[in-house]
DNA sequence: TAACAAAGTTAGGTATGCCTAATAAAGTTA
DNA sequence: TAACTTTATTAGGCATACCTAACTTTGTTA
Protein backbone atom coordinates (compact mmCIF):
# COMPACT_ATOMS: atom_id res chain seq x y z
CA UNK A 1 0.00 0.00 0.00
CA UNK A 2 1.02 3.80 -0.57
CA UNK A 3 0.52 6.01 2.16
CA UNK A 4 -0.15 9.83 1.44
CA UNK A 5 3.57 10.54 2.29
CA UNK A 6 4.64 7.96 -0.54
CA UNK A 7 2.73 9.93 -2.95
CA UNK A 8 3.82 13.38 -1.86
CA UNK A 9 7.66 12.43 -1.85
CA UNK A 10 6.98 10.36 -5.61
CA UNK A 11 5.58 13.84 -7.03
CA UNK A 12 8.35 15.86 -5.68
CA UNK A 13 10.52 13.36 -7.24
CA UNK A 14 8.59 13.62 -10.20
CA UNK A 15 8.67 17.08 -10.46
CA UNK A 16 12.06 17.54 -9.81
CA UNK A 17 12.86 15.38 -12.73
CA UNK A 18 10.89 17.42 -14.79
CA UNK A 19 12.90 20.47 -13.65
CA UNK A 20 16.00 19.83 -13.37
CA UNK A 21 16.76 16.66 -14.81
CA UNK A 22 18.19 14.90 -12.03
CA UNK A 23 16.68 14.54 -7.92
CA UNK A 24 19.10 15.49 -5.03
CA UNK A 25 17.32 14.61 -1.68
CA UNK A 26 18.48 17.93 -0.36
CA UNK A 27 16.17 19.30 -3.10
CA UNK A 28 13.38 17.08 -2.01
CA UNK A 29 13.82 18.08 1.27
CA UNK A 30 13.32 21.97 0.06
CA UNK A 31 10.46 20.87 -1.46
CA UNK A 32 8.47 19.32 0.89
CA UNK A 33 10.18 21.24 4.07
CA UNK A 34 11.19 18.47 5.90
CA UNK A 35 14.75 17.71 7.33
CA UNK A 36 17.20 15.55 5.27
CA UNK A 37 17.16 12.40 7.67
CA UNK A 38 13.12 12.57 6.53
CA UNK A 39 14.14 11.98 3.14
CA UNK A 40 16.73 9.97 3.56
CA UNK A 41 14.18 7.29 5.71
CA UNK A 42 11.51 7.84 2.49
CA UNK A 43 13.74 7.37 -0.22
CA UNK A 44 14.62 4.16 1.31
CA UNK A 45 10.91 2.80 2.01
CA UNK A 46 10.33 3.86 -1.27
CA UNK A 47 13.31 1.74 -2.95
CA UNK A 48 12.18 -1.33 -0.99
CA UNK A 49 8.67 -0.41 -2.36
CA UNK A 50 10.17 -0.52 -5.68
CA UNK A 51 9.23 2.70 -6.50
CA UNK A 52 12.43 4.20 -7.15
CA UNK A 53 16.04 2.76 -7.42
CA UNK A 54 18.02 3.87 -5.29
CA UNK A 55 21.75 3.35 -4.06
CA UNK A 56 23.35 4.79 -0.69
CA UNK A 57 25.18 8.04 -2.05
CA UNK A 58 23.84 8.07 -5.30
CA UNK A 59 21.18 8.53 -7.91
CA UNK A 60 17.31 8.14 -7.89
CA UNK A 61 15.90 6.29 -10.94
CA UNK A 62 12.06 5.68 -10.85
CA UNK A 63 11.42 2.10 -11.54
CA UNK A 64 7.91 1.28 -14.15
CA UNK A 65 5.69 1.02 -11.37
CA UNK A 66 6.97 4.33 -9.74
CA UNK A 67 6.51 6.29 -12.76
CA UNK A 68 3.23 5.31 -13.76
CA UNK A 69 2.04 6.39 -10.14
CA UNK A 70 4.07 9.35 -10.33
CA UNK A 71 2.49 10.38 -13.27
CA UNK A 72 -1.24 9.67 -12.33
CA UNK A 73 -0.81 11.29 -8.94
CA UNK A 74 0.50 14.09 -11.12
CA UNK A 75 -2.40 13.59 -13.09
CA UNK A 76 -4.76 13.97 -10.51
CA UNK A 77 -3.16 17.18 -9.47
CA UNK A 78 -3.59 18.92 -12.94
CA UNK A 79 -7.15 17.59 -13.11
CA UNK A 80 -7.91 19.11 -9.26
CA UNK A 81 -5.97 22.44 -10.18
CA UNK A 82 -8.00 23.24 -13.80
CA UNK A 83 -10.95 22.07 -12.04
CA UNK A 84 -10.81 24.26 -8.85
CA UNK A 85 -9.90 27.45 -11.61
CA UNK A 86 -13.31 26.61 -13.08
CA UNK A 87 -14.92 27.02 -10.29
CA UNK A 88 -12.99 30.39 -9.51
CA UNK A 89 -10.21 29.53 -7.11
CA UNK A 90 -7.04 31.27 -7.60
CA UNK A 91 -4.22 29.45 -8.97
CA UNK A 92 -2.27 29.83 -5.72
CA UNK A 93 -5.25 28.23 -3.64
CA UNK A 94 -5.66 25.72 -6.65
CA UNK A 95 -2.36 24.56 -6.28
CA UNK A 96 -2.27 24.08 -2.55
CA UNK A 97 -5.65 22.55 -2.18
CA UNK A 98 -4.63 19.80 -4.83
CA UNK A 99 -1.83 18.81 -3.23
CA UNK A 100 -3.86 17.85 -0.35
CA UNK A 101 -6.94 16.84 -2.38
CA UNK A 102 -4.96 14.52 -4.69
CA UNK A 103 -4.34 11.31 -2.51
CA UNK A 104 -8.40 11.62 -1.02
CA UNK A 105 -10.26 11.31 -4.53
CA UNK A 106 -11.46 7.92 -5.86
CA UNK A 107 -11.22 7.02 -9.01
CA UNK A 108 -15.09 7.44 -10.00
CA UNK A 109 -14.62 10.98 -8.62
CA UNK A 110 -11.75 11.35 -11.02
CA UNK A 111 -13.36 10.01 -13.63
CA UNK A 112 -16.40 12.48 -13.02
CA UNK A 113 -14.37 15.49 -12.89
CA UNK A 114 -12.20 14.56 -15.50
CA UNK A 115 -15.98 14.68 -18.01
CA UNK A 116 -17.04 17.93 -16.16
CA UNK A 117 -13.82 19.92 -17.00
CA UNK A 118 -14.09 18.16 -20.61
CA UNK A 119 -17.72 19.39 -20.92
CA UNK A 120 -17.38 22.92 -19.92
CA UNK A 121 -14.08 23.17 -22.09
CA UNK A 122 -16.80 21.51 -25.05
CA UNK A 123 -18.89 24.80 -24.19
CA UNK A 124 -17.36 27.85 -25.14
CA UNK A 125 -18.59 28.20 -28.12
CA UNK A 126 -21.80 27.69 -28.09
CA UNK A 127 -22.60 28.27 -24.60
CA UNK A 128 -22.44 31.29 -22.18
CA UNK A 129 -21.88 29.04 -18.90
CA UNK A 130 -18.22 30.47 -17.96
CA UNK A 131 -20.04 34.12 -18.66
CA UNK A 132 -22.79 33.41 -16.94
CA UNK A 133 -21.33 32.19 -13.85
CA UNK A 134 -18.93 34.97 -13.77
CA UNK A 135 -21.69 37.16 -13.76
CA UNK A 136 -22.93 35.81 -11.01
CA UNK A 137 -20.57 35.51 -8.51
CA UNK A 138 -19.93 39.27 -9.62
CA UNK A 139 -23.85 40.06 -8.72
CA UNK A 140 -23.19 37.58 -5.69
CA UNK A 141 -20.02 39.65 -4.68
CA UNK A 142 -22.19 43.07 -4.76
CA UNK A 143 -25.03 41.46 -2.46
CA UNK A 144 -22.96 40.27 0.35
CA UNK A 145 -21.10 43.64 0.41
CA UNK A 146 -24.60 44.97 1.49
CA UNK A 147 -26.10 42.28 3.23
CA UNK A 148 -23.93 40.86 5.09
CA UNK A 149 -25.26 37.39 5.99
CA UNK A 150 -23.82 33.81 4.73
CA UNK A 151 -20.22 34.49 5.30
CA UNK A 152 -19.69 31.18 7.19
CA UNK A 153 -17.26 27.98 6.62
CA UNK B 1 -4.79 22.50 16.59
CA UNK B 2 -6.88 20.41 15.52
CA UNK B 3 -5.96 17.02 13.32
CA UNK B 4 -7.75 15.50 10.53
CA UNK B 5 -8.66 12.16 12.90
CA UNK B 6 -9.90 14.71 15.84
CA UNK B 7 -12.16 16.36 12.95
CA UNK B 8 -13.22 12.63 12.48
CA UNK B 9 -13.92 11.91 15.72
CA UNK B 10 -16.01 14.95 16.46
CA UNK B 11 -18.08 14.83 13.29
CA UNK B 12 -18.53 11.35 14.55
CA UNK B 13 -20.01 12.16 17.98
CA UNK B 14 -22.00 14.80 15.54
CA UNK B 15 -23.94 12.45 13.47
CA UNK B 16 -24.72 9.72 16.47
CA UNK B 17 -25.61 12.86 18.97
CA UNK B 18 -28.28 13.75 16.11
CA UNK B 19 -29.29 10.54 15.48
CA UNK B 20 -29.74 8.54 18.87
CA UNK B 21 -30.00 11.68 20.97
CA UNK B 22 -26.93 10.27 23.05
CA UNK B 23 -23.56 9.31 22.52
CA UNK B 24 -21.85 6.19 23.62
CA UNK B 25 -17.79 5.47 23.09
CA UNK B 26 -18.70 1.73 21.90
CA UNK B 27 -21.01 3.91 18.94
CA UNK B 28 -17.68 5.86 17.73
CA UNK B 29 -15.88 2.51 18.11
CA UNK B 30 -18.40 0.96 15.34
CA UNK B 31 -18.88 3.68 13.71
CA UNK B 32 -15.18 5.11 12.62
CA UNK B 33 -14.36 1.07 12.88
CA UNK B 34 -11.54 1.44 15.55
CA UNK B 35 -10.93 -0.40 18.85
CA UNK B 36 -12.51 1.20 22.19
CA UNK B 37 -9.59 1.68 23.58
CA UNK B 38 -8.53 4.36 20.69
CA UNK B 39 -11.92 5.88 21.59
CA UNK B 40 -11.03 6.07 25.04
CA UNK B 41 -7.77 7.88 24.12
CA UNK B 42 -9.13 10.69 21.29
CA UNK B 43 -12.15 11.60 24.21
CA UNK B 44 -9.33 12.12 26.56
CA UNK B 45 -7.77 14.26 23.61
CA UNK B 46 -10.95 15.88 22.68
CA UNK B 47 -11.66 16.82 26.12
CA UNK B 48 -8.12 17.99 27.22
CA UNK B 49 -8.69 20.38 23.75
CA UNK B 50 -12.17 21.47 25.42
CA UNK B 51 -13.77 20.25 22.40
CA UNK B 52 -16.17 18.05 24.33
CA UNK B 53 -16.82 17.98 28.05
CA UNK B 54 -16.51 14.39 29.59
CA UNK B 55 -16.01 12.52 33.18
CA UNK B 56 -15.02 8.63 33.10
CA UNK B 57 -17.48 6.15 32.39
CA UNK B 58 -20.17 9.45 31.80
CA UNK B 59 -21.40 10.76 28.63
CA UNK B 60 -20.08 13.02 25.93
CA UNK B 61 -21.53 16.55 25.46
CA UNK B 62 -19.96 19.13 23.56
CA UNK B 63 -18.49 22.47 24.62
CA UNK B 64 -19.29 25.72 22.60
CA UNK B 65 -16.51 25.41 20.60
CA UNK B 66 -16.61 21.62 20.02
CA UNK B 67 -20.60 22.29 18.43
CA UNK B 68 -19.07 25.23 16.34
CA UNK B 69 -16.45 22.75 14.90
CA UNK B 70 -18.51 19.48 14.73
CA UNK B 71 -21.05 21.77 12.64
CA UNK B 72 -18.42 23.53 10.31
CA UNK B 73 -17.00 19.91 9.68
CA UNK B 74 -20.80 18.86 8.98
CA UNK B 75 -21.48 21.67 6.62
CA UNK B 76 -18.14 21.10 4.54
CA UNK B 77 -18.96 17.47 4.16
CA UNK B 78 -23.26 17.90 2.93
CA UNK B 79 -21.89 20.75 0.36
CA UNK B 80 -18.87 17.94 -0.81
CA UNK B 81 -21.77 15.20 -1.15
CA UNK B 82 -24.39 17.94 -2.85
CA UNK B 83 -21.22 19.05 -5.35
CA UNK B 84 -20.15 15.39 -5.96
CA UNK B 85 -23.46 14.76 -6.69
CA UNK B 86 -23.76 17.21 -9.47
CA UNK B 87 -20.97 15.99 -11.58
CA UNK B 88 -22.31 12.93 -11.44
CA UNK B 89 -20.85 10.57 -8.27
CA UNK B 90 -23.22 8.12 -6.75
CA UNK B 91 -24.18 8.80 -3.53
CA UNK B 92 -22.66 6.27 -1.57
CA UNK B 93 -19.06 7.30 -3.50
CA UNK B 94 -19.80 11.04 -2.39
CA UNK B 95 -20.13 10.02 0.96
CA UNK B 96 -16.98 8.23 1.37
CA UNK B 97 -15.13 10.94 -0.64
CA UNK B 98 -16.30 13.73 1.09
CA UNK B 99 -14.99 11.92 4.50
CA UNK B 100 -11.87 11.90 3.43
CA UNK B 101 -12.17 16.12 1.82
CA UNK B 102 -13.70 17.56 4.36
CA UNK B 103 -10.52 17.90 6.24
CA UNK B 104 -8.05 19.19 3.14
CA UNK B 105 -10.33 21.99 1.45
CA UNK B 106 -9.57 25.53 2.03
CA UNK B 107 -12.07 27.88 3.48
CA UNK B 108 -11.66 29.79 -0.34
CA UNK B 109 -12.31 26.54 -2.14
CA UNK B 110 -14.94 26.22 0.54
CA UNK B 111 -16.79 29.24 -0.67
CA UNK B 112 -16.20 28.34 -4.38
CA UNK B 113 -17.82 25.46 -3.89
CA UNK B 114 -20.59 26.72 -2.56
CA UNK B 115 -20.99 29.16 -4.91
CA UNK B 116 -21.18 26.81 -7.75
CA UNK B 117 -23.69 24.99 -6.35
CA UNK B 118 -25.58 27.81 -5.57
CA UNK B 119 -25.62 29.22 -9.05
CA UNK B 120 -25.81 25.26 -10.34
CA UNK B 121 -29.17 25.31 -8.28
CA UNK B 122 -30.63 28.20 -9.26
CA UNK B 123 -30.27 27.76 -12.94
CA UNK B 124 -32.67 25.24 -13.77
CA UNK B 125 -35.66 26.94 -14.95
CA UNK B 126 -34.00 29.02 -17.29
CA UNK B 127 -31.17 27.12 -18.62
CA UNK B 128 -30.52 23.27 -19.48
CA UNK B 129 -27.18 22.82 -17.95
CA UNK B 130 -27.90 19.63 -15.86
CA UNK B 131 -29.81 18.06 -19.05
CA UNK B 132 -27.04 18.66 -21.14
CA UNK B 133 -24.30 18.00 -19.15
CA UNK B 134 -26.28 14.00 -18.47
CA UNK B 135 -26.66 14.10 -21.93
CA UNK B 136 -23.20 14.63 -22.25
CA UNK B 137 -22.22 11.91 -20.07
CA UNK B 138 -24.90 9.26 -22.04
CA UNK B 139 -23.39 10.26 -24.99
CA UNK B 140 -19.86 9.82 -23.46
CA UNK B 141 -20.75 6.53 -22.49
CA UNK B 142 -21.89 5.31 -25.46
CA UNK B 143 -18.47 6.51 -27.35
CA UNK B 144 -16.43 4.78 -24.62
CA UNK B 145 -18.09 1.24 -25.31
CA UNK B 146 -17.65 1.20 -28.62
CA UNK B 147 -13.58 2.98 -29.05
CA UNK B 148 -12.23 1.87 -25.46
CA UNK B 149 -9.38 4.75 -24.88
CA UNK B 150 -8.62 7.29 -22.67
CA UNK B 151 -10.18 5.47 -19.79
CA UNK B 152 -7.45 5.99 -17.27
CA UNK B 153 -6.84 7.50 -13.61
C1' DT C 1 -27.60 -8.77 46.44
C1' DA C 2 -24.45 -11.71 44.00
C1' DA C 3 -23.05 -13.03 39.65
C1' DC C 4 -22.62 -12.14 34.98
C1' DA C 5 -22.52 -9.29 30.84
C1' DA C 6 -21.50 -5.02 28.70
C1' DA C 7 -18.92 -0.94 28.37
C1' DG C 8 -14.89 1.65 29.35
C1' DT C 9 -9.97 2.17 30.82
C1' DT C 10 -5.03 1.09 31.46
C1' DA C 11 -0.84 -0.99 30.17
C1' DG C 12 2.19 -2.04 26.86
C1' DG C 13 3.43 -2.48 22.04
C1' DT C 14 3.47 -1.36 16.73
C1' DA C 15 3.98 1.68 12.62
C1' DT C 16 4.50 6.11 10.41
C1' DG C 17 6.69 10.23 9.92
C1' DC C 18 8.95 13.87 11.85
C1' DC C 19 13.06 15.95 14.37
C1' DT C 20 18.25 17.08 16.13
C1' DA C 21 22.97 15.73 16.81
C1' DA C 22 26.64 13.14 15.38
C1' DT C 23 29.04 10.65 11.74
C1' DA C 24 30.40 9.34 7.07
C1' DA C 25 30.95 9.85 2.24
C1' DA C 26 31.57 12.74 -1.91
C1' DG C 27 32.98 16.73 -4.23
C1' DT C 28 35.90 20.94 -4.53
C1' DT C 29 39.75 23.66 -4.37
C1' DA C 30 44.24 25.40 -2.55
C1' DT D 1 46.51 15.17 -2.03
C1' DA D 2 45.04 17.39 2.20
C1' DA D 3 41.70 20.39 4.04
C1' DC D 4 37.29 22.05 3.77
C1' DT D 5 32.48 22.18 2.28
C1' DT D 6 28.47 19.97 0.95
C1' DT D 7 25.48 16.19 1.04
C1' DA D 8 23.72 12.03 2.95
C1' DT D 9 23.19 8.60 6.69
C1' DT D 10 22.76 6.67 11.31
C1' DA D 11 21.35 6.92 16.04
C1' DG D 12 18.19 8.12 19.23
C1' DG D 13 13.77 10.52 20.38
C1' DC D 14 9.03 12.52 19.98
C1' DA D 15 3.99 12.61 18.62
C1' DT D 16 -0.01 10.51 16.62
C1' DA D 17 -2.97 6.91 16.15
C1' DC D 18 -3.69 2.37 16.06
C1' DC D 19 -3.85 -2.40 18.28
C1' DT D 20 -4.53 -6.60 21.94
C1' DA D 21 -4.82 -8.27 26.55
C1' DA D 22 -5.94 -7.47 31.11
C1' DC D 23 -8.54 -4.99 34.39
C1' DT D 24 -12.31 -1.89 36.35
C1' DT D 25 -16.68 0.07 36.47
C1' DT D 26 -21.46 -0.03 35.52
C1' DG D 27 -25.78 -2.12 34.54
C1' DT D 28 -28.83 -6.14 34.53
C1' DT D 29 -31.11 -9.94 36.14
C1' DA D 30 -31.61 -14.34 38.64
Amino acid sequence: MTTRNMEDYLEAIWNLEDKKGYVKAKDIAEKLEVSRPSVSEMIKKLSENEYIVYEKYGGIVFTAKGKKLAQEIKKRHTLLVEFLKIIGVDEENAQRDACKLEHDVSPETITCLLEFVEFINLLPESSKWKENFQEYLKKRGLLEKSSNKNKKL
